[in-house]
DNA sequence: AATATTTATTAAACTACTTTAATGTTTTGG
DNA sequence: CCAAAACATTAAAGTAGTTTAATAAATATT
């Protein structure tokens, strides 16, 4: 049950058998069904997210209805509203599954004391906060400098397997296009693929 | 020279007086002019600094030739590319002082060092990737959901005394818009705000 | 103090993207 | 298996933001 999340864990820290094995015991499995929430706007984010199977959708309602999604969270994602967890204040975000997932979640608390018990877990989360602040700052110059038509070229790229489990509703929001420009994007994608 | 610094520090989390000596005591203080570099594109990022005086710009430049300001850095502010420096590989930002300015700056060696022989130090770094993290976060969210006119007001609201220090260029180049736009919306405003 | 450079503004034509709405197709849940 | 809901596509009119270029004002350099 926790096979992924210790081979997740191994790639960024080395632990001995004992303290993988501590550490994981602090998380608890849960099923998430399609269309249902990890959390909603306006709670506090009590818990950090490891995804073993599924699809997830971190998303934000803007003033006018909008739906901004930040980052999709498949199996061997972490998942969680730093924002809210961190300073334990009410979350602007929503998480949702896209399919009927599992997650396996750590409290606030029982991440604290596994940073006093084993201070490698200090160095994993310094890590791993590290690099979703690098994807993140990469993704803020692409949405500044890179059309919408080559912004969706690079996610079908990047995340082929993710991709086509997604609708295009859902990709647009993530690349912040409508979804009749993305239509507009595909098309003229095809025409050019097959001219003549 | 180190006050600020060890200022900055406590805020974050508390240490020894002699810890703190100790950490403070790693870094090295450099002057930058106005218009010269901490970092070009290319280079490997092999520091992170600390702001004791003046003002920097952290950007990228695109395949177009265009800049795209990733933050701007004023005194008790921090600065790196912490995708250069964390993942040793060579940067894609520039960092370049916009004021003659004062840095006081820590090697990835020290850094490391100081991992090991101050384990609060490790909290310390990543209570800051996760804040940077946040900010990112929101202005990611903002990016995706507000007017360039919305992002400029509250720009100026969020951060007025930096705002008056930079040239309108510079901060179109941090909305992700025309110096040129940026002057209509500008002249919308003044115009709203003296209406007849 | 004079010259060169950078900056801010304006106008006008242009383009990337949105909005609304209609239509047919696919997926979903009961 | 059927009805309802969600989805993808197309068209056409509209808007936010760009591009280029010209001009005046402010700043930097000698």
């Amino acid at each position: 049950m926790t096979d992924l999340l210790s081979k997740n864990i191994n790639s960024h820290i080395s632990l001995s058998e004992s303290e993988i094995g501590a550490f994981c015991d602090l998380f608890e499995h849960k099923t998430v069904s399609r269309k249902s929430f990890l959390l909603r706007e306006g709670e506090i984010c009590k818990f950090e997210g490891f995804v073993t199977k599924g699809l997830f959708r971190v998303y934000h309602i803007d003033q006018n209805g909008f739906e901004q999604i930040l980052y999709f969270a498949a199996e061997n994602w972490w998942i969680t509203d730093i924002d809210s967890f961190t300073n334990e204040i009410p979350s602007q975000l929503f998480i949702e599954a896209l399919e009927d997932s599992e997650v396996l979640i750590i409290s606030k608390k029982d991440k604290e004391s596994a940073y006093s018990s084993i201070p490698q877990i200090e160095k994993l989360f310094r890590i791993m906060t590290q690099k979703t602040h690098v994807a993140l700052q990469r993704r803020m110059i692409d949405n500044l400098s890179k059309t919408a038509e080559k912004r969706y070229i690079e996610f079908l790229e990047k995340y082929p397997q993710i991709a086509q489990r997604l609708s295009n509703i859902q990709i647009a929001a993530y690349l912040g296009i409508t979804n009749v420009f993305l239509s507009n994007i595909r098309k003229k994608i095809t025409l050019n693929k097959q001219p003549q």
